[in-house]
DNA sequence: TCTAGTAAGTCTTGAAAGTGCACTGAGTCA
DNA sequence: TGACTCAGTGCACTTTCAAGACTTACTAGA
């Protein structure tokens, strides 16, 4: 199987990733949620080879998790921001955040705090369940097909 | 920037994404939360090849994100197992998969639902705050440095 | 003993992506 | 006029990936 095949299967882990799986992308991703904008500002902050910067944004834009907004004209310079659907996504990278955070960081401590507006506090994300609101454990959750899936 | 110097950066979605941040994978540790352990099983379901899963699963060896544990002698045979580490990186999946089920699945509906044991219903992942316990979306998020955080 | 089968890799080779950097194009500013 | 800004493109080069045959070490059956 080729990578671009991936978004034929019926497996929404293998779409998202068909979308934001590559190694730039989650990382153009943090930037945008850090509130970069600008096609320079990405490629410097990233060291990111412009070429393939160019083209992470153009297919984010494609997918819907970035849209085009022109910032002037004369000449016309476009930024990009996140959709809601590109949102939609800051759970995924706050796990990983922690998780990284969790098991990389040094004896000082994580780079970067998160805090959380509502309540005033620094805090980590726990992933709960929708119906009982526990926290969630992976080995507490069975998988099953859905009304998606496919027979075999 | 190429990819290999992406673990000395001071940012732990980097580190992170040195780990699990290439295309396959997510994919194979997806497989590995379905309770897939042997070689010829991942690469029979992903139809990855042989030289890159035999890569990738050396690297989350090195990780501790899996574990080879021997399931046989004569000749000794190995299985792939989560580690505590590994299993931390459920929240970060489970997260992508139903930002995929949101956005990619058809009309039918999710290819895979997610039963929680502890209360018995299929469930979203919610993703809360560690501190007051509401849900977290991420414009109520602000990020500031951490104590890790190197100056510029 | 010979043959087939199983499991976990390893090797080979052409194709696809990524990298680094110079360059373009439209416009501003002095 | 010349220098500068920003968002890309073009090009030569290097690295990684894909597909499938091959290898190693052992078991089971004829």
């Amino acid at each position: 199987m080729r990578w671009d095949e991936l978004d034929r299967e019926a497996c929404s882990l293998a779409r998202a990733l068909a979308v934001i799986g590559d190694r730039w992308t989650l990382l153009v991703l943090r930037e945008a949620f850090l509130r970069v904008r600008r096609f320079d500002d990405f490629q410097a902050r990233l060291g990111i080879a412009r070429r393939v910067l160019a083209e992470r944004l153009a297919h984010l834009v494609d997918e819907g998790v970035l849209k085009k907004v022109a910032y002037q004209d004369r000449p016309v310079r476009y930024e990009y921001r996140l959709t809601e659907k590109g949102l939609g996504l800051y759970p995924a990278l706050l796990s990983l955040v922690h998780w990284g955070d969790q098991h990389y960081a040094g004896r000082k401590g994580p780079p970067v705090l998160h805090r959380h507006l509502a309540c005033g506090h620094d805090f980590r994300g726990v992933l709960t369940c929708s119906v009982c609101g526990e926290a969630v454990e992976a080995r507490e959750v069975a998988a099953h097909p859905g009304p998606g899936a496919k027979r075999r």
